[in-house]
DNA sequence: AGAACAATTGAACAACCATTCAACTATAGT
DNA sequence: ACTATAGTTGAATGGTTGTTCAATTGTTCT
């Protein structure tokens, strides 16, 4: 997609008004990318568990890998994802460290992704 | 991910106690599959920009592509993905085909979501 | 200081995905 | 029937991404 949409669209028959008024609605391009990005994030189903994992209480990232049965590398590349995002908040304890969800946004909008699927 | 939890994590001091809690709350693993699929359409900016030019009012794909200044062929590609995850609906006018979004679950969520990026 | 362990990190690899290109289908108008 | 056009589709390509493996950091305990 082109910023400034010097592109023209190869057919014959376009409705300028159409294009017009949709343009005004489209969002800016790098606030599209951005929702893209969050979007994506959630689009996996490792950083998901990750989430509903530590939803209900912060936990340490070998309890986390135990939960979801994967290696504690694997988790740690994810939650330096969600972190970076900062989706999530961190808290070291010793050896340990600590993820919990940094608030409640995400869990709404995950709650109404599940509503969504569950029609 | 595994579905049956046979993994056992290579740490030594788990909290057997949180990891079974964590564990219940967990929805199933085809839920979260699911879930992390829906998030995954949403999480790139043609499907997105797709979705917010047909929020208005119904648009064929070429002025889709008119507006946001793409290749039909692309559009297409990506309307399909749309289709097929029942995202949008189509109506066939001569030799034009009309898209629209199928309901306002979808609008509700990226609303949402857009909210949580502009904070 | 040295051993043990939780967690992070970088490189490598495989799998996935969006766009391009070319070919194709279907409809409309002459 | 023929031409033009809107839209779809499949293969190919380049880029992205999640997991694995090995190495490393930082903390605790003796």
């Amino acid at each position: 997609m082109s910023e400034n949409y010097e592109y023209e669209c190869e057919c014959h028959e376009v409705h300028s008004d159409l294009i017009a008024k949709s343009r005004e609605l489209l969002p800016e391009m790098t606030k599209l990318y951005d929702l893209a990005d969050f979007f994506k994030i959630l689009g996996d189903s490792t950083r998901l568990g990750i989430l509903f994992a530590i939803d209900g209480a912060p936990m340490c990232v070998c309890d986390i890998a135990a939960t979801l049965g994967m290696t504690k590398s694997a988790v740690s590349h994810q939650l330096k994802v969600l972190r970076q995002s900062r989706l999530v908040k961190y808290r070291k304890v010793g050896k340990n460290v600590f993820y919990e969800l940094s608030d409640d946004h995400v869990r709404d909008i995950i709650e109404k992704a599940l509503e969504h699927i569950e029609e």
